[in-house]
DNA sequence: AATTTTTTGTTATAATATAACAATGTGTAA
DNA sequence: TTACACATTGTTATATTATAACAAAAAATT
């Protein structure tokens, strides 16, 4: 069997939900969103999850244990990432700054050690929760 | 009461365990290596924990779900944070790096979002495991 | 069709983290 | 210096997040 090129009806159902969403979401929630088409364990989310992440369809915010659909449609593998969260109402926004990505992607330090991929988390007040 | 300016009891012991780590610990670890001075339940670890990190005096590592002494003696705060971790043998170094962080700490977006903190978590092979 | 591999379904359990509340300790101020 | 406020502790219970193990079904390959 050669790579998997299409979803899986399990990835499938996954996704269009986490793209429904404006907003991450926890896997036991999409568990419990799932239900109704038939995904009863939270193993069958998790692979999902998993494998969608692997080719780039949705990231994790490591900090929140959450996922959100990827914004970037040429994403093709999730493997420099950068996250703006609010930190009072938890708004998530992916940040696509192509001068930023090149920083990061050519960024070496000290240790001699070459980077393959990174995942970055900025947090802040986002515009509205500033103004309250 | 003033803010704690100095360690209790409890997140001394748990400090001192992290500091003696060249690499990160996972709370359940810290939990398992410091019955023995008293601490019996995960909460004791899970505050000590909490505390450390608001005071800057380690970090956690989100994709890992572990804690690393910081490794910046005039670290206050842990507001700029970046980390390379090797995904072979899960060595984790902190790298501080003050072009990166001027970088960081003035990058805006177009979202008008003024960003008060940062973790990024660089990942690849470090230089013994690249070698192999 | 036989083989190989991926994906699925399922049960159980591991690992990570917090809620709630009573008790104790410590700094501040009357 | 004692009463107040509040931070910290100890404890039990439970919530949340994630994976192990294995049998069965589905899809691609020969």
């Amino acid at each position: 069997m050669q790579k998997q090129t299409f979803l899986t009806k399990n990835q499938q159902i996954v996704l269009n939900l986490v793209e429904k969403s404006s907003q991450p979401l926890k896997a036991y929630s999409i568990l419990f969103n799932v239900q109704k088409k038939g995904l009863k364990a939270p193993l069958q989310v998790y692979r999902a999850l998993d494998k969608l992440v692997e080719i780039g369809k949705i990231h994790k915010i490591e900090s929140r244990n959450a996922f959100i659909a990827c914004q970037d449609s040429s994403c093709q593998i999730s493997k420099a990432t950068a996250f703006s969260i609010c930190e009072s109402c938890e708004k998530v926004t992916e940040i696509n700054n192509s001068k930023l990505s090149k920083y990061l992607n050519n960024f070496k330090d000290s240790s001699g050690m070459k980077y393959s991929k990174y995942n970055l988390e900025f947090f802040g007040l986002c515009k509205k929760c500033k103004n309250k």
